[in-house]
DNA sequence: CGATACATTGAGGAGGGTCAATCCGGGTGG
DNA sequence: CCACCCGGATTGACCCTCCTCAATGTATCG
């Protein structure tokens, strides 16, 4: 069980890791509770009213949390990826899929586990923050910029935390993108068409790849 | 000081409160490090770029949470009523403005204090936890609901948080409501005039007074 | 009584949505 | 091995919602 933990910490950024700043005490009991958990491609870890007994850190792979409207609206809240920890609801059920985007394992960390050490619950609170500040940020998106910056950004920052590849691998669908970004796939897709005419990215390979020729440009939106 | 942590227990409600479920020694600290606050309408509480060493709750008045890009662009994150926290951070600096729209009260929460109580630690997490999923509520609505939908659903949100009066009366200017929704004030205008025409709502005051005449059919969309 | 701040309304334009056709690569089954 | 199919990407044409710009209304305040 201490290798679970041990991995989370090797692949994680710092801000959103639930172990990082722990003392022996707090990761000892974080080991404790965690269990192990694998996600072919495009299961589901939980789905909307299921109880939400656990939050889950995501060790390899890829993952989305979709909301998904009655008239088969979407959202996609956010996609995650080695390092970050999802499943925080406010009550006890979900309200939120999450999807594995391609083969996935978890940590996965029992609620009634993490109430009973003060380290652990202050670590719990800042990394809810974390996520909290995440979500601002993408209000900011979704609220006030153009299709292009959506776009342009959302490939710079998937760029940033997958750490600078020369070829970015999708593990989603451009459908997911636009769910992402709260624009159709068309637009994404045109948008992505015109980032590629202009030299900033390459062309987009059948299993995702997509090379990144001019990362400061997609930065500058 | 008592009477501070307890003016919040009185007006809030249950999922967003800070005191609430509080026993006796975590309430007691909570106490001993509340500290008041108040604010005339207009003015800052906090902006961009100060350093964060406060939870804040709403004991009287409106708030709102504000990002503003370079070039003019806002984005309302929230509206904050009596009861409602805020100035959750990951870093030790806030990333957006709080500012009072009327005559408002507060209490102070040093971060500081908060650490040492499990009880409240536990509590500052579920409550951050709400914070979130309300954030991931409002995506949904920026990414995929209709300026229609956005203006009825923003109306009658406000309206059930206000305790379903008869009348409402709006503490933000419609250039504020615009930017939480991610529409220019002159749609939401439009919108509501639109509602007033179908008689779901009477004619906007002067001073910021909205008849609710019909709020199912506000809910409805 | 102007001045200011905000709400309201109209006319016109653009960005993004909608619908549909086509492409493309990979899998499947004959 | 090849024809076929299928999911997803791509592109085009058209349309509609929302934005933009501008004028007008209205209440408050000096």
């Amino acid at each position: 069980m201490l290798a679970l933990v041990d991995t989370c910490q090797a692949t994680a950024t710092a801000r959103g890791r639930l172990c990082a700043c722990l003392e022996p005490p707090a990761l000892g009991r974080l080991r404790a509770i965690a269990a192990d958990e694998r996600l072919a491609a495009g299961e589901v870890l939980f789905a909307p009213g299921q109880p939400a007994q656990s939050l889950y850190g995501v060790r390899q792979g890829a993952v989305m949390l979709v909301r998904t409207l009655g008239d088969g609206r979407r959202q996609v809240l956010s996609f995650l990826f080695p390092g970050d920890v999802f499943g925080f609801e406010p009550d006890a059920v979900h309200s939120c899929s999450a999807i594995a985007l391609r083969r996935s394992g978890f940590c996965r960390f029992p609620l009634a586990g993490l109430d009973e050490d003060l380290q652990l619950a202050v670590r719990l609170h800042a990394v809810a923050c974390a996520c909290l500040a995440e979500g601002l940020e993408h209000m900011l998106r979704l609220g006030r910029m153009t299709a292009a910056e959506r776009v342009a950004g959302f490939f710079y920052r998937l760029w940033v935390r997958l750490d600078r590849p020369a070829e970015l691998h999708l593990p989603m669908r451009l459908l997911d993108v636009a769910d992402h970004l709260g624009l159709r796939m068309e637009t994404v897709c045109r948008h992505l068409a015109a980032l590629r005419r202009a030299g900033v990215v390459g062309p987009l390979g059948p299993d995702g790849d997509l090379p990144v020729l001019d990362p400061e440009a997609l930065r500058r939106r």
